[in-house]
DNA sequence: TTGATATATAAGTTTGAACTAATATATTTA
DNA sequence: TAAATATATTAGTTCAAACTTATATATCAA
């Protein structure tokens, strides 16, 4: 399965499921809202939408001779995982000594010697 | 500013990021693993950290004549902020639901019309 | 100085993801 | 049944982002 930034990194998709956030939305009127903001054809927006089901981030099910398109949240879990490392736990002062320690403590465990003395930044 | 899922959307710039939240890292050990993971050149990674700079991921400053490159955190809180909309709050048995009343609300707001009964999906 | 090392930039090429046009499929309506 | 509607798929094109090669810049070391 394709990585979840890659399926994001894209602004069409990304508002498609901006509008999917709202609520379940037809084809024909996820069509209507993303070919007047990017000026593309029906096709693309449909290649769009296959796209986001085949990676799991929307549902779709057939309503007479529509299809009525929903998110699926799940794959957002990754994304929030991966952010995870990068946030700031503490003060934004703090946050490079942070780092600083957490390799210390990865070199001491790899070379077994100590870690040398640690700069605070200026604050 | 570019996108922050738009700068996300490559493996090669998050795999170096990943690398930079384990601490500050010379731009030589980065193209050292990256070049060895993606098979790319050292100007391909040169290019990719240039563009992590100026958009704000990642912060270097010159040490002799290495690069110290490190995250700069800000702009992931831009990914939580996105992500946060798609965030299931409750049981996934109501998350469908609170779609519907949520849809239901606007609908009512535009059209000045009571909104259907709403279908809760089986558990 | 000169050569070696570390990194960035420039210029040109390649490639794949996103697009369009045309058409297929499925459903509803007359 | 045929026509209209809604959506998906196919096949081929395009273009920008990522790449390579070559070179520039800056620092260190002999």
């Amino acid at each position: 399965m394709s990585n979840a930034f890659d399926i994001l990194g894209d602004p069409v998709r990304r508002r498609i499921l901006e509008l999917l956030a709202d609520g379940q939305r037809a084809s024909g009127e996820i069509v209507e809202v993303i070919a007047a903001e990017f000026a593309i054809s029906q096709p693309a927006v449909s290649q769009h939408l296959r796209i986001l089901r085949d990676s799991g981030f929307a549902t779709s099910r057939a309503d007479g001779r529509r299809r009525l398109y929903a998110v699926a949240p799940e794959r957002f879990d990754e994304i929030d995982a991966w952010v995870q490392r990068f946030r700031r736990t503490w003060e934004p002062r703090f946050a490079a000594l942070a780092t600083e320690v957490a390799r210390g403590k990865k070199a001491r465990r790899q070379d077994n010697e100590s870690a040398g003395p640690v700069d605070l930044p200026d604050a």
